[in-house]
This record gives structure tokens, sequence and C-alpha cells, in this order.
DNA sequence: GGCATATAGGATAAAAAGGTCTTACAATCT
DNA sequence: AGATTGTAAGACCTTTTTATCCTATATGCC
């Protein structure tokens, strides 16, 4: 690690989803977990509860509104929620779609534009299968799952 | 994809690698290719046939050479060129590991500094396995193997 | 030796991502 | 009515990532 300095100032980690999409997930799973308890969750609770930056998150909940994942009410007591339905209906990867589209799924592991099964990359099908894995368990991970966790305490959403 | 531009500018594919990185793959698999061949390849060459930015890769050449991937000669006729046997030994892991670090297998799936199997985010079980069938790939899949594809005109670097 | 051609390495610049602030406004509660 | 909260959009700032440039140094060849 450290000879990379060299090449990158670096405490990034390189992930999969960009940060907005991070807090996009942990976000909604905060406000599942609440609307499960019939609560309204206001921007500065979420925030303070996910350990993001206030008005960042203000954009990415906009976000998720006009992806119809969550509502927004306003006025005071105001705040986001959740249907009750959507909470089990809601997958992590339409959240991760609402935030980063669908590139995750689609982009080369090697950068290549003009990549596909018929021009491939030399790592085109072994990272196929990956991104493969990694789509069905996004379509297979419901926030109603991921919200029961954090409920009985065994997941953490902080730190 | 069209109402992420209210958050993001957003042309960039999120994917599992640092431009860099995707670069020194593609990089050391032609270099491999060409020292099966005796040649040592300068990096003008590189560059070119890789799809690259001629002094960013200098960079990423020099990262190489210093995680012992690939060795350098200078002077005229000079380049890079790859010792026979670690063609075969080096694999892609030793090649991300070089310039991306290992931070991949590390990090947390929703960006948590303190996120373990003691202490796990909400994904935690379901990105360990994506991120540890990804290592294995990764470590099981040797430049030899890449190099072969692509001198068969199976695979391709550019574009 | 002298010259051409390479890489090495530091400094710097450009672009993108991440994040803040401000302004105007709409809804809703007390 | 007034306070509180979200909506929306734009301008702006900061940090990280990506990329360039310049000078030093090494090597092969004449």
């Amino acid at each position: 690690m450290s000879d990379l300095r060299i090449l990158y100032t670096f405490t990034k980690i390189y992930l999969m989803f960009s940060k907005g999409c991070e807090y996009a997930i942990r976000a909604t799973i905060y406000v599942a977990l609440q609307s499960q308890r019939n609560q309204c969750t206001n921007l500065k609770a979420i925030a303070e509860e996910v350990g993001s930056p206030v008005a960042f998150t203000a954009k990415i909940m906009q976000q998720l509104v006009k992806n119809n994942i969550v509502y927004s009410v306003m006025g005071p007591t105001g705040g986001f929620q959740m249907d009750k339905e959507r909470i089990d209906q809601v997958n992590l990867s339409e959240v991760v779609n609402a935030i980063d589209g669908d590139a995750i799924y689609r982009g080369c592991g090697l950068g290549l534009e003009a990549c596909d099964a018929s021009q491939p990359c030399p790592v085109h099908d072994k990272f196929a299968k990956i991104r493969d894995d990694l789509q069905k368990m996004l379509e297979e991970t419901s926030i109603y799952e991921l919200a029961t966790g954090l409920e009985v305490g065994m997941t953490f959403l902080k730190r």
C-alpha cells in the first residue's frame, strides 16, 4: 500500500458504489425501519443515523423520492417514509439503480467501451460471472430483510 | 439514468478498479504478449496499443516495475519486458494489488470503516461472498492465460 | 566521448466526484 | 399567523482522481 502513494494520495476505498449510493442504501434501510414503526423520519435524523452529510443527503433523498422508493411528507412532523408494502417490494438493485444507474452491470472490467461477447476484453467472461452474481444478489436482497437485521441489533449503519 | 444528472454529471462507469488499474492490467497483458515473442516494448507502443495516455501510463509502468511485475530497460531499444517465468506466475490479483492495493477485498460495501463479521453492516455477508469470488477469480487468472487469448485474436485490448 | 533514445521522478494542471450554501417556495402543524 | 419541514435548482467550494510536463539520469550505439 505504501508505494501507491507515489501514484495516488489514496485514502479512498475503491468499491462497487458511489458514495451517494452508499448513503442512499443506508438511508433507505433506516427509513424502512422507522416506517415499520409507523414513524416519519426527517432529514436531519436520517443524516445523523447513517452518518452522512446533511445537504448531500437531501439531494439523495430527493432522488429516492423521484424513483418512488420512499415518499416525503412536508411540514412539521414531516420527513421521509416508506409504504409498508414497498418495504417488501424494494430490493437493493432498485436503490442502486436510482443513484448509480445500471453501469455496474454493463461496464467492462477493463474499462473498454466496446467490450461485449463478440469483441470481449481478456477478462470479459470472468467478470461477467462476478457481475451476474452481484446483480442477482442485489435483486434478491429486499430492504425488508436488511431493516430486520438492523432492528434485531445484528447489523449496524454507522462507523 | 437521465434523472441522475441532477445529482451527478455522470459519464463515469463506476466499477471495480481505478482507471490506472485498468490501464495496468491491459499494459501487463500486452507486455507479456510481446515478451513471449522476446520483444521489449517501449512506453509509447504500450500506450498506443492499450489506448491509454502516455504520461499516465509511464507512472503506472513505474509502479509495475517496483512491484516486480515487469522490468524496465533504459536506453535506445529499451522499454518494458517480462521474464518468461513471471508471465506464468503473475496473476491478476498481483497487478491489481500493485496499483489499487487490497482495498477491494477489505472494504465495506456500504462504505463503513468499522464493518466486520462482529459488527457487520446490513449487507456484509452478501458482499463478502461476492468479494471472495472476485478475489478467487483474480488469483486464479494468470497473465499468461490472458495474453494467450489476445495472441489467438479471441480478445481485444482497445476500444 | 557524444548523441539519441529510454525510463525515473517530482511538480503541476485538469477533470470529476463529493459536498455546501443560498434562495425561493410549498405544505402542514400549533 | 408563524414556525417548521421538505422541494427545487443553481452557484460554489473541496478533495480525489486522472493526466501532463519538465528535468534528471541511465544505456546503447556510432
